[in-house]
RNA sequence: GCGGGUAUAGUUCAGCGGUAGAACCUCAGCCUUCCAAGCUGAUGACGCGGGUUCGAUUCCCGCUACCCGCUCCA
């Protein structure tokens, strides 16, 4: 982990936030190379959920969240839980959980005063902090996708299966944030709620579970890395029937990386009107407050029916800090150095193709690699890097340490016989010499790959 | 929040009750026809605030952040 938030710092994947501040809790900022690597996984989500798929619609809802969605999800409830300290065995316990203001623990009385712990940031509403009005930030990215149930099911003639999926923002007042990117207090999340017909809730919370196993191996996380966790009945959360976390060997240790819950008709009956006559499953709080049915009529029963949502929801932060994990290696050079590697797939690497001049003192090599770079660019597969150094080998090292799955190298070759460039492999650190003119193709097949 | 630990350049480490050194990195110049080469030079640090002291980076206290355990979850 240590060489990790070395490495993130160095090279600008990853900020302690606030920093010359002396820091913020739980707070991080992504650097010139972590934004890319943390957009291009959000992206490879969206382009499998959103695009890749035929039921699947997209939402970005505001962070900021009417206090009665966070009363009617549950979240007041759960996520302001009275905590009580035993000053004897140093554990923490509920205060609701107590018996007779002894510890459950070690049975000591020697107990702190209940303190509060609200999980949730609150803001003030309009310029006037008088308290008076106030509203939540989202303390995870679900909520306004349930919300817009019927917003969405309107707009797009969507009948169950299907879901929707968000990317965004969560905050939550963590207790105890920890282990680097690992648990903090302002989060992305990458959500999708997929809402299916009572009753095929069970087989579809099993295909997601392999759906995303696949897919966390596209992103270089394999299938061996990753264990499942079957979350024992009296653990689950309070909108759960089932639960199966996907558990990846941190640094730190094996914890989760994505979980998928079988929320079964809670979200969307919590959040509907006419609650009685909608034969929920979920125990749900009374709404007095909800405008509308969150459910589908059918059409020959004219019966209203509340879709089950099976929820794989998984952590940004979680999978960037996973990607690096496993990208991370050290290689022993046959000259007796070492070589650090980030060997992210194509796809994720914040820069994919580097432009070495071979001599940087050289004004016919310096503007033949811009141009190469210029055209690379125009391609459109992400960051192009001009990498002016003046010391190839040099250049080399730093793009294996970042990732960049090629980089070209413009030479005398180049400008003075047969316009042709060296391609080398970050992995195999084999070159290729490939005529400028194939150049695009030949990059794009490799980063396809 | 409780208990334990840590805090000196970007990184990894020295160091001392008398205002800090190195290596690597970075930058500039020279050199260099493909894997961290060489030469010259430059930038850059005692986390923050108090206290003790003639004098604190060093000793003490508080705060902040990070790491380990409890707890929580994406």
């Amino acid at each position: 982990m240590e060489e990790l938030v070395a490495l993130s710092k160095r090279r600008g994947f990853i900020f302690q936030s606030s920093d010359i501040y002396g820091g913020l809790q739980g707070i991080y900022d992504y650097g010139p190379l972590g934004v890319e690597l943390k957009n291009n996984l959000k992206a490879a989500w969206w382009r499998s959920m959103v695009y890749e798929r035929d039921d699947v619609e997209g939402l970005d809802a505001a962070i900021i969240t009417n206090p009665k969605t966070l009363r009617y999800s549950g979240h007041e409830a759960t996520f302001s839980d009275p905590l009580v300290d035993c000053r004897t065995c140093k554990s923490r316990w509920r205060a609701d959980h107590l018996k007779d203001a002894k510890c459950p623990g070690c049975g000591s009385k020697d107990l702190t005063e209940p303190r509060p712990f609200n999980l949730m940031f609150k803001t003030g509403i309009g310029p006037v902090d008088d308290g008076a009005s106030f509203a939540y930030l989202r303390p995870e990215t679900a909520q306004a996708i349930f919300t817009n149930f019927k917003n969405v099911v309107d707009a797009t003639a969507r009948r169950p299966p299907f879901g929707i999926a968000q990317i965004g923002k969560a905050f939550r007042n963590e207790i105890t944030p920890r282990n680097f990117i690992f648990r903090v207090r302002e989060f992305e999340q990458m959500e999708l709620e997929f809402f299916v017909p009572p009753g095929e809730d069970e087989a579809w919370h099993k295909l997601w579970v392999e759906e995303r196993l696949s897919w966390w191996a596209q992103q270089g996380v394999p299938r061996d890395r990753l264990e499942l966790y079957y979350v024992p009945e009296k653990d689950l959360s309070h909108y759960s029937k089932a639960t199966v976390d996907v558990m990846y060997r941190f640094p730190h240790g094996l914890e989760e990386l994505e979980g998928i819950a079988n929320r079964t008709d809670f979200d969307l009956g919590s959040h509907s009107k006419n609650q009685s006559e909608l034969d929920l499953f979920a125990k749900v709080m009374d709404n007095v407050d909800s405008n509308t049915r969150l459910a589908i009529q059918d059409i020959d029963s004219k019966k209203w029916i509340v879709p089950y949502v099976i929820e794989p929801s998984a952590g940004v932060d979680r999978g960037v800090l996973a990607v690096m994990n496993e990208a991370y290696r050290v290689e022993k050079l046959d000259n007796g150095t070492e070589r650090i590697v980030m060997g992210f797939k194509p796809h994720l690497a914040p820069i994919k193709v580097a432009v070495l001049p071979l001599k940087r003192n050289h004004e016919g090599i310096m503007a033949k690699a811009r141009a190469v770079k210029q055209s690379l660019q125009k391609l459109g597969l992400g960051r192009i890097l001009f990498e002016d150094t003046g010391n190839i080998g040099k250049g080399y090292r730093r793009h294996d340490e970042v990732g960049t799955p090629l980089c070209v190298t413009v030479d005398f070759d180049t400008i003075e016989k047969d316009d042709t460039v060296t391609v080398r492999d970050r992995d195999t650190m084999l070159q290729e010499r490939i005529a400028v003119a194939d150049l695009a193709a030949y990059v794009q097949a490799r980063l396809q790959g």
